[in-house]
DNA sequence: CTGAAAGCGCTTACAG
DNA sequence: CTGAAAGCGCTTACAG
């Protein structure tokens, strides 16, 4: 097997007119080299991929990163499951970082990949600035966002459900089963996902023909307590909806519990819709009638993103929705006045 | 500053008595060297640390490997949140990988630690045989075990809980609340720690001088699964108990849709105790009373023993336990009949 | 700031 | 299976 000659120093050193210590000054990083000299040494060095002779060949995808604001809940669970199942599968490790939103964090995590391969970074819902994106691009690797923040298109391959579809479908099954005044607690303004889902049941209202009451769509943090909050505020306000669709499993067991405080059950009093299922919607009593978005797929599929730009392949579409599903269970029944 | 000269294969080959080539044979993994030499040679390489002349300083604690059987549970989650949280603040990455308690994908592990640095593995109730401690001993990283297997001691430092203190507070709590049929699901009897809740269980019962009821006693496997069977199955029997400790939060969460199935309300009709103290505890209706064990701080324990041991200090203790606490929520309450 | 010369560390091709 | 010799790739010390 005729392995691919490697370029020398005495080669580059020829390409860029100047001799064989220049080029040596220049990878070892000593000061006394001008400017234009060492630019066209180091432009040379990159184009050829220049190694040393002593270094191993560098093994791409020995590792991967997995980038979260935080893994505190388990929706980050179940990303991390695919991520991590596929990446272990391709024979590759799962670095996985939580930067809290926070520069230092970040800062820390980029230098920690500075100092080691990295094949490619999955970000999860991590907002991605100007800053941030030069830096990436300066190491050089492969990047895929999950759940993308709202803003500016990123122009990098992004993977996400089919948030609208999904709250379109989890709107509709509390109209078919006769409920009228639907309640949405919607999810992180800061993300696309959550606005796709209150267009989904805004659009699932207006089809029907009923009117959308301002007063019962409120913004949650995707969080088991904003769920809690907003839904004992509706009751406390005397215009409980019968049915709540919430933009998170975790934000409708938040429901669950404020209406539990109330003396009020599911679904005999108030039905309840959630959207992700987690393991969690199984668990909970009673089983959570939910919006099923495959998580650990869009994981995986992130992973088989970056290695399909790392192998040159063109990715084929910027951004990539996989279907959710509506996954009934015990949490919705007909209004009790129908 | 001095850097310590770094020792050359001519000086490797003189204290071998051979001559360098063999040395470099050695090195490049070539066939033709005799075994005895071949021996002699590398105990010497790595006695001196040798490292090729091109090759950057090895940089410790770049990486540091977390190594779960399953990553299906919150259980997890909050294990690697400790571990990460650690991690990143001393600047190391997180790997994390799930072996599934395969060989073959357990293998691919070590493949992938042995073509990168790894400041030292913690394995999380993964099992450990002589061949996996062997292939460690061999990739000369630390290792650290949080909540070991059954069986023989393994001779690591191992981070765990007052699984026992914790399972008579539990046990404790419902006999203070007047409780006599307190049924136990315990945890995988593979691990020590389901055995010690267990004990903790046997000896709150004869300290208060109820007789255990071995009907009321059942082996789960930790899962939300088995906590719904084993109840089931006890209130088919017609013997129900007045309350349950389960080992484990999930099993807790599989109780209380037994009991609701059943047309059963928690604490009123049953109390249920768990123990973990997920996150899912409070997100349960009624929240959980159950056993807290300090997950994260284990897995930053777990991450600061290993650092100890690479800067060479003496691990004080082989074994360390991290307080339990009981957090009583609403899922608990005297007898019906007290 | 740069190159010609010397020299170090390592590997390869050959001989036995 | 091993070594003496040759040679490659790279760096260092010196000169300008």
């Amino acid at each position: 097997m005729a392995v691919a000659a490697r370029i020398t120093i005495a080669e580059i050193a020829a390409r860029a007119g100047v001799s064989a210590p220049t080029v040596s000054r220049v990878l070892n990083q000593r000061g006394d080299v001008a400017a234009d000299t060492r630019e066209r040494v180091e432009h040379l060095l990159a184009e050829h991929g220049y190694r040393r002779r002593g270094a191993p060949a560098p093994r791409p995808w020995t590792l991967i990163d997995l980038v979260f604001d935080d893994i505190d809940s388990p929706w980050a669970l179940e990303v991390l499951r695919g991520v991590e199942d596929e990446a272990h599968g391709l024979g590759a490790g799962t670095v996985v970082s939580a930067v809290h939103g926070r520069a230092a964090e970040r800062r820390r995590w980029l230098d920690n990949v500075r100092g080691r391969e990295s094949g490619g970074a999955v970000l999860v819902t991590t907002g991605l600035d100007a800053a941030l994106r030069a830096e990436l691009q300066e190491l050089r690797i492969p990047v895929v966002v999950v759940d993308p923040a709202g803003g500016a298109d990123l122009g990098l391959p992004t993977v996400g459900a089919t948030d609208w579809a999904g709250g379109r479908a989890a709107t509709q099954h509390l109209l078919d089963l006769g409920h009228t005044r639907i309640a949405h607690v919607a999810g992180r303004p800061d993300l696309w996902c959550s606005r796709a889902r209150l267009d989904g049941y805004r659009a699932a209202l207006d089809a029907a023909g009923v009117d959308l009451d301002r007063d019962l769509v409120a913004t949650g943090a995707f969080d088991y307590r904003s769920g809690f909050e907003v839904t004992s505020r509706w009751l406390a306000d005397g215009a409980a909806p019968t049915a709540v669709f919430a933009a998170s499993d975790q934000m409708a067991l938040g429901v669950y519990e404020a209406l539990r405080q109330t003396g009020r059950r599911v679904p005999d009093d108030v039905s309840v819709v959630g959207f992700d299922d987690l393991q969690e919607a199984q668990w909970s009593s009673p089983p959570l009638t939910t919006v099923r978005q495959p998580l650990d797929q869009m994981g995986r599929l992130a992973v088989r993103t970056l290695r399909r730009i790392t192998d040159g392949e063109d990715v084929a579409s910027p951004r990539v929705e996989l279907a959710t599903e509506l996954v009934v269970r015990a949490s919705t029944a007909p209004p009790r006045t129908a």
